[in-house]
DNA sequence: CGATAGACATTTGTATACAATACCGTCAAC
DNA sequence: GTTGACGGTATTGTATACAAATGTCTATCG
């Protein structure tokens, strides 16, 4: 019901060629030519362009000279930056959602944040379910801080292979303590306390990157590992 | 030198279309057709479409529902948002200049001051000049972050309509504090001070919002008197 | 008189052909 | 041996024709 039918070729294009360059099958730093991408997802050149448009502003494409495409290639500070700015901006709209917020929306954050409790509950743990239900969240979020601005931006921030890799790495205390952090979100929220819900919002980016330095690490040990 | 030649046909579509719309001589919430901004901008309608995703990208152009093409039409709300993020976002990329910044760029920085400081001291003060030399303050501040999101994010959070406007209602003296920040943020980096450049940055946008609201508050009454 | 279905006009979406440009290898001259 | 110019090839840029979809107007039926 979400990734529901695009039914336009260029949208069809976008997700093929994100899938292609986010799965891993296209090596950072590879070049793309416009009609390799329309062979792959199945279009012919002109959608394929307005696709590359688009991910070129989500920077996962770059021109060179202003040219020719390349998967972009991310630096340990390119990610470190996506986690601060994430943090600045995911917490403005916590701020502004527990101005805006309808009760009705209130609801849903309630009903979401049950189902993952559940994911989290599990044994094991069911990350794909807690992956969708997070992503509702925040969804429902930035739907509530009613600023056209944010949702233009903060979508572009938020890789999912990034929250992918993160959650596939929690322990689960981690993901028991970002389920209470939903749910102190939503007192927040009800509270209509546009700084406490900033305050918890911050944190919950914040501890998310410091489980995404440490995968980091734990891949670095294990590559080591295996030479 | 700056706005040189953008001889791409989707260049100039999207400088003329821009121009169109920010000029104010498309009404805001007026249809726009992808035929009418072909013949507009002399090229045809794929370049123009290419334009028009940037445009829609920036929140300058609107589709509704999903298809059909407005002139965006921005609220209060709309501009307070703007001017919340950029306080966030340019104090964010003075805090990073400071770090990176580099001899050659903070001379850069100077001269520039240099001639801002010389064409806000004329009498009467040159507001083209102030307004080059100030968009070209901020750009090498930009450029001096090294962060590609912000230089991919920033840009479309400073309409230069609004800067203009802002700046042709500056008092004197409103003009003379907006050189003065510049000196200091050109000590702040300098000292390499994140914070410092951070403080001065964020006060700089925000006085730049006040003088934006006052001169709304300015053009009510004189559309009062008008009646 | 109002609502609704269907035809028609308008507008956007896509494919393809062709033009312009950038890249790269080769060859020649110094 | 290195550098620079030339030309072929690969790739992007633009225009146009056509298809699909959307909106609008009118005529007819309840």
């Amino acid at each position: 019901m979400e990734k529901a039918a695009s039914q336009r070729a260029s949208d069809v294009a976008y997700d093929k060629i994100r899938q292609f360059v986010l799965s891993g099958t296209a090596e950072p730093g590879e070049q793309l030519t416009e009609e390799q991408l329309a062979r792959i997802s199945g279009v012919s050149r002109t959608p394929v362009r307005e696709a590359v448009r688009r991910l070129e502003n989500e920077l996962l494409i770059v021109r060179s000279g202003s040219k020719r495409l390349f998967v972009a290639d991310w630096s340990a500070d390119d990610i470190d930056e996506m986690f601060i700015l994430r943090g600045m901006l995911e917490g403005h709209a916590a701020s502004r959602a527990a101005r805006n917020i309808t009760e009705q929306m209130l609801e849903e954050l309630a009903t979401v944040s049950d189902v993952l409790d559940a994911a989290v509950q599990a044994s094991p743990p069911d990350i794909a379910a807690f992956l969708a239900q997070n992503r509702r969240f925040h969804d429902i979020i930035l739907e509530a801080a009613r600023s056209p601005r944010l949702s233009a931006i903060l979508p572009t921030l938020i890789e999912q292979p990034v929250v992918s890799r993160t959650a596939q790495q929690y322990r689960v205390d981690e993901l028991l303590q970002s389920a209470r952090d939903h749910r102190e979100l939503i007192a927040a929220f009800a509270a209509r306390d546009a700084h406490w819900a900033r305050a918890v919002m911050t944190s919950h980016i914040r501890r998310a990157f410091h489980a995404f330095s440490i995968t980091a690490v734990r891949r670095k040990e294990q590559r080591r590992a295996n030479d």
